[in-house]
DNA sequence: GATGAATGAGACTTCATTCAT
DNA sequence: GATGAATGAAGTCTCATTCAT
């Protein structure tokens, strides 16, 4: 029994990462259920006995695949409210989905793997609450830029920039979803090969009607 | 060598369908990883072997699983075409949005399983192919919807219903994944503990400022 | 359990029958370890249950399959005698490895599988206690045409019939299970594909030199 | 998935042998039907999974017992060749035919069970086909003692040497074939327990009259 | 730290047999 | 007699984990 703590990091090693970098290869190529820990030994360049040393078990390995993905999905808008004021708020929102769908296609099929064990998924709330953030944490930059795009007037007062980022980065992940589940032929946004401008110009635009057709139309908000 | 054809349907039996009644429970509670033949045999209140009368082996029965949960799903929104023009469309939008969160919370887990098997996936891929229906079915009935309301002068006319519609589901879907994932209570929404209306606001107003505070706001949704 | 006494013949039924050529069918396709009740059952056009209406077990009916078989094997060579003094003994008894050889190839594969299961060899070993015949039975008729042949002066009066017959149909028996274990492409005795010839001529003349080459050579056959 | 190639032989170890020295016991023992993997390692004195450490699977490692077998039984015969020449014909071919009796009875078991399952069959073929040789490699040494006899005039330079080997050792198969079917008290050649004499007296003498009783006894050969 | 043979619990699956209809 | 769904023991095989080297 090693003495990995589950609250302390562990201490880096070359071994160590070639262990998670092959796990992440394994998990994509095979899944959570086939992928063995001999075939991700295998894949490290060592033996299975050494994935011990190193990792508590099996699902630790696993949680540390994850882990390692936060950062990256979580920097991917880390820089979007530098952007505030700059180009126009429907080309800054519109790059924003195009990374959104490119990530969550590289990152839905290992984090939804993660609903396959409880044990997992428990271990890896975890490790989130002592990181004190998750998948959430990617919604923050993208209100922080809206909330200063409302303050450059470039974005209505009276939006809600989170429901606005949720709206959005929702609209990706469920296509993106969708598409993982079923193939990209069904979709119908991927007759336009990019569904990014259409969406954002829903969000910006709203679907209430600008005028409304006859006096009970503001009721329609209501 | 069991009897299954992969396309035709099978005979429905009353063990049949405690198996599978049995299995989705399992699957509720343990997860696919965890699930076994054994137990959900036990669950079902007949011997192992049984299942393999009815089935052609464990990933069919649970290919048989999702399938169920296909039409629920997708019957949740049947009925929203024909609320157009009653009530009001923030209300019609924010009930559908509520019930696309219940649902969400009931089928996400199950759903996301699937990344975690491939062979699982491809098998339902299949079904799906032969069914010519996924969870983008559920689309249907509600860009059916907003443009019955967009008919009726209710919704703008330039709005982009399957955009509108993949902006609420996809936000209602993600905000459930984060919840599954990470806990109820580290959501911004869960503190006003329905975060539908929200949402739906957000949608219909859109982003854009009303009055472009100066000249140079013109150009915001280009 | 039915009433299937195992000194007692089953009673003939058109159903038996059918399991009887059926068993015999799946066994030569798949081989006594690869024949499923299901499978034969399947193949006689009846329930798997209507099996255990006529046949004790499985090995019974398995049993049932090789007791039918001895007759056939037996009659071969029962007309054997009756060609005594007709035609030439080199003909009749090329004949005789020519019909051995065919039978072996038809046989073999049967009745060697039941070495794979002590448990049927024993109660194959008590039917042919009862029947008072086995594959030795085979041997009678050869044994009588070679002594009539003998009596006719065709046949040298000091051979020994017995081992002649041993002789010539085991060559026969060793000649098809080396074919059905190796493949026929590697016998020598492929290339001139009827071995029968080169067997007799060679068992009936004998290898003694005719002339011994010198005085010490009489003492070869000792 | 295992690393053990179908050509390649695998590397060998201490615990391989004792795994097929177990399997071959136990399939002595119970015959293929009945002979289990856990039965096989608990003879062996390991744990079940390790028989996949060196084996691809169960047949495999019947295999194992088979292509061990096969030297042994070569080898039986190889030094007879250098015994042309000496001793009798009748006294060297005397002793090929005890040791045969003896070798059949000893493998007869094991090598007929190849027949109950095809594919194990099939796997033996390939090994064979890979080792180019089989039982009939046991044939050309005999083949070689009699050609050699012939040169040196104690055997009848007009004799087949191939037809006689396989007369011979035919005859001992049957024998042990039958004896090992029926039991060995039904057998003639039981009473006079070394059946071996007469077989080598009768394959010396030939059946055909030496002295033909008449004329046309000349065609008997024909 | 690294190895990899060994472990053994437990997974999925098969199949001879039974029995209510 | 016939059926075939149900049985459940037993089979083969997998795989996360350990430990002597």
């Amino acid at each position: 029994m090693t003495e990995h703590s589950l609250t302390g990091p562990a201490p880096p090693s070359r071994t160590r990462d070639q262990l998670v970098d092959a796990a992440e290869r394994v998990l994509r190529a095979k899944g959570l259920a086939r992928a063995t820990t001999k075939e991700i030994a295998r894949a490290a360049g060592c033996a299975e006995g050494t994935l011990y040393l190193h990792f508590a078990d099996k699902l630790d390995l696993v949680r540390s695949v994850h882990e390692r993905l936060l950062p990256g999905f979580i920097e991917m808008v880390s820089h979007l409210p530098e952007r505030a004021g700059t180009g126009t708020v429907a080309g800054n929102l519109t790059d924003l989905a195009r990374g959104a769908l490119g990530l969550y296609r590289d990152m839905l099929p290992l984090g939804s793997s993660l609903f396959a064990d409880p044990e997992l998924l428990e271990r890896f709330r975890i490790m989130l609450a002592e990181r004190r953030g998750g998948p959430q944490r990617a919604w923050e930059p993208v209100v922080a830029y809206l909330r200063a795009e409302q303050a450059l007037g470039r974005v209505d007062p009276g939006a809600d920039p989170a429901a606005a980022t949720l709206l959005l980065l929702g609209a990706c992940q469920q296509l993106v979803f969708v598409e993982l589940m079923t193939g990209p032929e069904v979709l119908p946004f991927s007759d336009p090969p990019d569904p990014a401008p259409a969406l954002v110009a829903t969000l910006l635009a709203g679907l209430a009607p600008t005028q409304p057709p006859d006096p009970t139309g503001t009721e329609t908000t209501a």
